[in-house]
DNA sequence: ATTGTTAATAAAACCGCTTTAGTAACGCGA
DNA sequence: TCGCGTTACTAAAGCGGTTTTATTAACAAT
């Protein structure tokens, strides 16, 4: 008893007027104009039969598909600990929705990116794409950028001209940093967020490095550790850092989820935060405050980078001349109890 | 220069044959035998022009969209603070890739729930839909039983038919309970993880009330409070129990995420857990463990639910005449640090 | 030589919508 | 009365695939 689908021809039937006509009533076509009892009567037998238009035959007549992507370039398992992801979803969701869109999540794997964009777009899958976590050589995005098609990278590229929104990460690291400093700590080991192929890992270790500069101390080696998102990461990156040997008093760790794990290793070596070391984190998650020390941090503004970029992407596609921006959001520093003075 | 687009017609004339053979070669149609050679000539055109089949049309004429949708019933405000979204995204993705499928993530509005859920398959946009956080009362999933469409829920609803993965949260959250009853407390206060309207929440509250009964303890209206999935709920909540006056040696906090909440609020009080107050915890998020102290908890599988979840609907898309199931993955207590036995 | 089969490909219809290019009816000024 | 511009609608041609049906050639069987 398989329901015949209700087609637009259906409507016409109903109404008495021609597929045209419920077409033009649809979509509000206005150099058209239709008399109002013509509305009335389709918009009655549309409602009557519960007709909703195909999106599929409504795509491939008007070559646009309605939909946005969003491209995450970690495989299935980082996404696991993307802490961000439900701001990302949520911001997106919430500009998406008021344009009646849609919302495509692909994952691309690492080994076959050129592929993945090409097929997502030429296939009209999605209109345009956000890119999520870009890593600093990927060869699919010049693709991508050579292609013209509509995109943004949430995050920073040096030398891409695709538009982008993100914060000033190297800047805002540098900020962490001195905040630091400026509690006269001058021993300050550093866990970065990521493998430094992601952008961000590699320009907060950038801030980091900045302000040792700026105040005269050297970068050592020795005190600095990568992580990789999650709070195992952390946890073992600490536990590296205080059974190296190496003397500090600060630590600088580029993601709150990664400091979480940073903090459980330093409470395991019987210390504790910020008595014995001080920690700044990065990202500020909804629940930093609410850990034990209340972490002092980087807020980085989530919805909003997500909306933006959501706003960026649909500029594009309504005026594909529309040049690349560069959007910058405006971050804080939050300082909560995971600081304090050198020497107490 | 709009770089024309690249169709069948376009391989099929490089190739020298007709869209028919295109389309065969491409969907490896079994029963209509082409040479190895046209394939062949076929397989380079493709390549040559770079063709990548428009979805749109494909959809349009197979009347499947090779996409499923994630259908959540949160308002994007509490998107936001759904902690489990990377697992169940990643879950899903990792299942549909295999598939060649696409993955629609979709919120809808409570007021228009039925619409919403019609207008999604109706416009075939996609074939299918996973929903999330279900309400006990939507009206429109009782639509759905009826129309009949692909669907499966992660929760329980009790008179659905609805295909449903879970774990029994009663049970599970009798189970935790339990745990505090073993070490000898006996007032023991609850903070559900949301509004009762959710169908976890209801159930959850539900196992905490079995187990009450199960020792003989009466229930205390006094000592159980509503959150509302955030951290800030949590504090919140907490902090009312705490001034509320009565007195309680443990307390069950149905979601780690609302649980973070409730440790600082008690912290906030000079109290420590779980010298002066034993906790258990729902759901174990990626850093529960990382947390001071380490939460004991229930193991919620969250991955393995959405890629569950995953399957059955992909089975259910494949062959509409299954019938429902209702899956019931295990859960597992996670003992940590966060309870001690009663007066120390 | 004739017919029947089968293998390999092509023609054409169709999926359900949008959109271009009309067309009929009507009022209006000359 | 004729021509002309509006107004309100429609017929038909796509959009780019899939799928049913038809066609042709080769080959085996009668």
């Amino acid at each position: 008893m398989a329901k015949k689908r209700v087609t637009s021809q259906d409507v016409a039937d109903l109404a008495g007027v021609s597929r045209t006509t419920v077409s033009f009533v649809i979509n509000d076509v206005k150099q058209y104009n239709i008399s109002p009892e013509t509305r009335k009567k389709v918009q009655e037998a549309i409602k009557e039969l519960g007709y909703v238009p195909n999106a599929s035959a409504r795509a491939l007549a008007t070559r646009s598909a309605k939909a946005i992507g969003l491209i995450m370039n970690r495989s299935p398992q980082y996404i696991l600990s993307d802490t961000f992801l439900p701001q990302i979803v949520g911001g997106l969701l919430s500009v998406v929705n008021q344009h009646q869109l849609s919302l495509l999540v692909e994952w691309v794997d690492a080994e076959q990116q050129v592929e993945t964009y090409r097929k997502l777009i030429k296939a009209k899958h999605i209109d345009g794409m956000i890119l999520l976590t870009p890593l600093l050589d990927d060869q699919g995005l010049k693709e991508l950028e050579s292609l013209e098609i509509p995109a943004v990278v949430m995050g920073e590229l040096e030398d891409s001209n695709l538009s982008s929104v993100d914060i000033d990460n190297r800047l805002a690291a540098e900020r962490a940093v001195q905040h630091l400093i400026n509690l006269g700590h001058t021993k300050i080991a550093c866990i970065t967020n990521a493998n430094l192929a992601f952008s961000s890992a590699y320009q907060r270790l950038a801030g980091y490095k900045d302000a040792l500069k700026d105040a005269g101390i050297e970068f050592d080696e020795d005190l600095y550790r990568q992580a990789d998102f999650d709070p195992q990461s952390g946890h073992d990156a600490m536990t590296s850092l205080l059974e190296g040997g190496k003397d500090f008093s600060a630590v600088f760790v580029a993601s709150d989820n990664v400091a979480i794990g940073a903090v459980s290793a330093i409470r395991e070596h019987n210390l504790s935060v910020p008595e014995d070391l001080s920690m700044i984190g990065f990202d500020d998650l909804p629940w930093s405050k609410f850990i034990d020390p209340p972490l002092t941090t980087i807020h980085l503004p989530a919805l909003q980078l997500a909306q933006n970029a959501c706003f960026l992407l649909l500029e594009q596609i309504q005026d594909k001349e529309s040049i690349a921006k560069h959007l910058r959001l405006d971050f804080t520093l939050v300082d909560r109890k995971s600081t304090a003075p050198f020497g107490k």
